[in-house]
RNA sequence: GCCGGGUUGGUGGAACCGGUAUACACGGAGGUCUCAAACACCUCUGCCCGUGAGGGCAUGCGGGUUCGAAUCCCGCACCCGGCACCA
């Protein structure tokens, strides 16, 4: 080993030259990077106000391209986090130099649960430790040259950004949904319309007559933000209550693995519902992957089916909703959620004569069968409740209803496979149907009918079934009933007549139901934007004016909420801005004269600032308007023939596929209803891309050992003399296989590492991580080097001789493929391209100035400092990004020969240069002719020839 | 269970419309340069048979359509995501 370690000390020495090594790299990076700085190189001017300039940019075509911004952990950067960044980086300088404005920049989502948890732990003020993190990742951004408009960044928790954050919740709540216009308005017109009568209050009284309270209340039930009841995960060991998102499987908390519960408290909901249709409709006219539309489709769950009322007792019914209202003859019994609040109204005092035992649950009467049921259904996880998906359980009502087709009268049980949140909490179960009903009815010895033909050959009669026949290609038998009859239809067909049928009896109509609830919007935390919200003496709440905002985060000693014994359900949140009495309690003119108030203490979600932050962008130090008209409808307008607009091109991790890309959808909405924005959707294109994963290796109990200090041995790999074995996952510190980017800088520079990320696959596809791999693009950043300037001189090499035919060809169908690649965020084969023209500029003794200087703008966007460097040692003034990129002569995109390929049968016999040019008749004519065609044939007759000039022809012989 | 996406050399991947399968890169083998090594450069590198020219077989597996299939259709296996009693 000793004699390595002298001879590394000879090769320092031998580096004393203008060889582009990782010294060089990082010398080059930094020297550009300061440049860039000081010119504003990437500072986008809009069109009007304060960032408008005279450059003549605004008037080009423009690009909002765009990255889902990053929630700056204090752990920093990995190698995995940038690909995205990288990956608009490159599409945004691509654009700039194919004549666009681009406007390209990045802000930080910082509200949030780690910051708070570790002020918690810590005593730092989250505004603090955010911050550090903020600056981390600005510069680790900036050395790897990432060219963003700086002065449009922003963080959430900046009180100049969360004014307007508060701001559009005001509109939110100062606004409702007109079903018949479709679209959000303005509260004060629902309050005109109930005030001058035209539309009836909910109890008939005049508008006049009611107390502040009471339209309070009318008003609420119309507010596209509203508090309400709901059922809410509260988790006491933590002290608040958690997104479903933060809830595990096993129904605990994900931090802290405390059980969760399901509570009602009042809580701030955004009514999401109101534009179910829209969200779903919409999506047609987005440039998104259909993978994403299909989950957020899936999401909002739109079914339609119909309501149908069942006559119970005397003046009461119970309504159900089907998607299969064609199969009503076959409802044999209904079933009510277990808490569906009819119960307790309808059961009787004792169990009907002849109830069968198993009904019962071997309960003396039926109130006491639904309350033990109910109790038991209520104490079940929401694990236990899966595990038994397949057993059904559930119990008599005593009660029986009327069908509305036939008259005949069934029975009603409450079972916990229906649930109250979904439709009306009530079902007709149609055994013979549905595959639930099937087994429940199977369960409990209950009649089932079959109304549809099944078209297997199964027979008619369910007894004999091994499971529901659920086909809707089929047709009606058994359906029929004075006054309608629906056999022999479709199953369509039948939909349609039941529903007429209904809608002439009233009882029931057809109709839409949708899975998406309400958006839960309030947290008990510190951490995150206060409600704009007071409360008065009667617990009326009002919205604070725009001049009060922002309403910003109080000071406080202790961040944590109060926190409880973690199995103590019958607990209550206790938010922390609440023990902060000077400033809940205020004294305010809210233009009634000066009066108490108790401020809102919950904080809205860390969703809220993701909703609308593309706007801000636009405008950021617009301190009038949350953005300028004419420059929201300069960068996000909507395109011809549509309502709906937007960012340009949004790329992000899959991983936001519903949540954020919902909210943020109907955010923009609402604000595009009110006239604040001209686009009815945010994002026009969106791109996920994959995951960078890394190597995982394990000892023999399982953990992760360091990847850094295992070593390949044959087959295997070993860490310190123990075998492990291998497996990708994700990049993280629990895994002990963290590649951070400065080892990358280290070695490489940021150029190698910008291109072998882009390199390494498609965008969109999850790969592996390799170390070892990395080298292959810097040698190519290396060839590069040395083709344009002399490494022991560090002298310009290039000659201004005209490249040959070949080194033209070659150069122009780079440009041609690489424009076309970049332009469909195909990198890697970009990378391909500008490597094989690399390649044969190589292979030149005297490389031409204009190959070189093709290949410096062709990689200008993937390796920007380099591609400056060379640039300017090109002898030109300024940076290359503003420069324009190439483009093809399609004189030269296309070879002077072609090589035809011949084949017999498929299989390739001969291969032919020719002219791209060449007729069918005279290449059918040369193929035949070939030798290796001859042999093949032996002499066989010819069947048919396939030409396909100038690149195939296919011989079939007879 | 349902819905999406996938499976191509030792490895990451390419083949865009059904028309030369394996571009480009990593790794590997050999060579040139060097006292030597590193770097760099050059050649080879899907598998099998063959000294060779050449031939055969290969895109997860089994069928099909077609002059021709990695690509289209049917069935199956495995992997990765998402949803999950949604009536």
């Amino acid at each position: 080993m000793a004699w390595r370690m002298t001879t590394d000390g000879a090769s320092k020495t031998m580096s004393e030259t203008h060889r582009y090594d990782a010294a060089l790299a990082a010398d080059i990076e930094a020297r550009w990077q300061d440049y860039w700085e000081r010119h504003g190189t990437y500072e986008t001017p809009n069109p009007t106000g304060d960032l408008a300039d005279d450059s003549g940019r605004a008037a080009r075509p423009k690009k909002f391209i765009m990255d889902m911004f990053p929630y700056p952990s204090g752990a920093g950067l990995h190698v995995g986090h940038p690909l995205g960044y990288i990956a608009t980086d490159v599409y945004a300088r691509f654009q700039r130099m194919s004549g666009h404005n681009v406007l390209h920049t990045l802000g930080f989502d910082a509200f949030g649960l780690p910051a708070e948890q570790y002020a918690v732990q810590t005593g730092t003020h989250p505004r603090v430790s955010t911050e550090a993190n903020i600056r981390t990742y600005r510069t680790q951004l900036r050395r790897l040259g990432l060219g963003y408009d700086t002065r449009r960044s922003f963080a959430t928790i900046d009180p100049d950004y969360y004014r307007w954050t508060q701001w559009i919740f005001l509109r939110v709540f100062n606004a409702w949904y007109d079903e018949e216009a479709g679209l959000a308005r303005p509260i004060d017109e629902l309050v005109e319309l109930f005030a001058s009568g035209e539309r009836p209050t909910p109890d008939g009284r005049a508008w006049a007559e009611l107390s502040p309270a009471e339209r309070a209340d009318v008003l609420s039930a119309h507010r596209l933000a509203y508090a309400a009841d709901a059922p809410v995960n509260w988790c006491p060991g933590l002290g608040t209550v958690l997104a479903n998102e933060e809830v595990t499987a096993e129904g605990r908390s994900e931090r802290g693995n405390f059980p969760v519960f399901k509570a009602r408290l009042r809580q701030w909901n955004m009514r999401i519902t109101a534009y179910a249709d829209r969200l779903i409709d919409d999506l047609d006219t987005v440039d998104w992957p259909e993978a994403i539309k299909i989950q957020q489709r899936n999401w909002i769950g739109r079914s339609h089916g119909a309501r149908v009322d069942f006559p119970v007792a005397d003046d009461a019914s119970v309504t159900v909703f089907t998607t299969r209202q064609d199969t009503l003859f076959g409802a044999t019994y209904l079933v009510l959620a277990p808490e569906h609040p009819l119960v307790e109204e309808v059961v009787p005092a004792a169990w009907p004569e002849g109830t069968p035992g198993e009904w019962t649950g071997g309960h003396a009467t039926p109130a006491e069968a639904v309350a033990a049921y109910r109790k038991q259904a209520a104490a079940k996880s929401d694990v236990e409740r899966q595990a038994e998906a397949k057993e059904k359980t559930g119990v008599f009502t005593g009660v029986h209803a009327t069908n509305p087709v036939n008259g005949e009268r069934i029975p009603v049980f409450i079972a916990d496979y229906v649930l109250l949140g979904y439709g009306t909490g009530a079902i007709m179960a149609v055994p013979a149907h549905d595959s639930r009903d099937f087994a429940f009815a199977r369960a409990f010895g209950l009649p089932m009918r079959c109304v549809v033909e099944p078209t297997d050959g199964r027979g008619t009669d369910p007894a004999t079934w091994d499971g529901s026949f659920t086909s809707g290609e089929a047709h009606l038998i058994n359906s029929s009933a004075p006054g309608v009859s629906l056999d022999g239809l479709g199953v369509a067909e039948a939909k349609e007549r039941i529903n007429a049928w209904l809608g002439e009896r009233g009882a029931g109509e057809g109709t839409v139901t949708y899975r998406l609830r309400d958006w839960l919007f309030s947290r008990q935390r510190y951490w995150g934007e206060p409600f704009p919200i007071v409360y008065d003496e009667d617990g009326v709440a009002h919205a604070l004016p725009d001049t009060m905002l922002p309403l910003e985060l109080p000071e406080v000693d202790d961040y944590s909420p109060r926190t409880f014994d973690p199995e103590d359900a019958d607990t209550q949140p206790e938010t922390p801005l609440s023990r902060n009495h000077d400033w809940v309690h205020v004294e305010l003119d809210l233009g009634d004269g000066p009066r108490k108030y108790r401020r809102e203490t919950n904080t809205m979600p860390n969703w809220a600032g993701s909703c609308w932050y593309q706007l801000r962008y636009l405008d950021p130090f617009n301190d009038r308007a949350l953005v300028d008209p004419e420059i929201e409808r300069y960068w996000m307008g909507p395109r011809e023939g549509m309502s709906t607009g937007g960012v340009d091109l949004y790329v992000g991790g899959a991983e936001h596929a519903v949540l954020h890309l919902l909210y943020a959808r109907f955010w923009q909405k609402v604000l595009f209803d009110l006239g604040h924005v001209s686009s009815a959707e945010p994002y026009h294109k969106l791109f996920n891309q994959g995951m960078i994963q890394a190597y995982v290796y394990r000892d023999s109990r399982g953990f992760p050992v360091p990847a850094a200090e295992v070593e390949e041995v044959g087959d295997g790999w070993v860490h310190r003399g123990e075998p492990v074995r291998r497996e990708l996952g994700k990049i993280g510190k629990s895994l002990k296989n963290v590649v951070s980017p400065d080892e990358v800088f280290a070695s490489y520079g940021a150029d190698t590492l910008r291109l072998y990320e882009m390199a390494m696959g498609p965008l969109d596809v999850s790969r592996p991580w390799e170390t070892r791999a990395v080298v292959g693009q810097f040698r190519l950043l290396q060839r590069l080097w040395r083709n344009v300037l002399d490494e022991t001189t560090g002298e310009v090499s290039v000659v201004d001789d005209a490249p040959d035919d070949a080194t033209l060809r070659a150069m122009h169908k780079a440009i041609h493929g690489v424009a076309q690649d970049l332009e469909q965020l195909r990198f890697n084969t970009a990378i391909a391209k500008i490597t094989e023209l690399n390649n044969h500029v190589t292979k030149i003794d005297r490389v031409p100035r204009a190959a070189a200087e093709t290949l410096v703008r062709l990689i200008a966007p993937l390796a920007p400092h380099i591609a400056e460097e060379l640039w300017s040692r090109l002898g030109h003034e300024g940076s290359v990004v503003h420069t324009s990129f190439p483009v093809a002569d399609p004189a030269y995109v296309t070879d002077e020969t072609v090589t035809c390929v011949v084949q017999v049968k498929g299989k390739v016999r001969a291969r032919l240069d020719v002219a791209p040019d060449i007729s069918d008749t005279e290449l059918e004519e040369l193929a035949l002719a070939a030798p290796g065609v001859v042999e093949a044939l032996g002499g066989a007759a010819i069947r048919k020839v396939i030409v396909r000039a100038p690149k195939l022809v296919n011989v079939v012989p007879g």
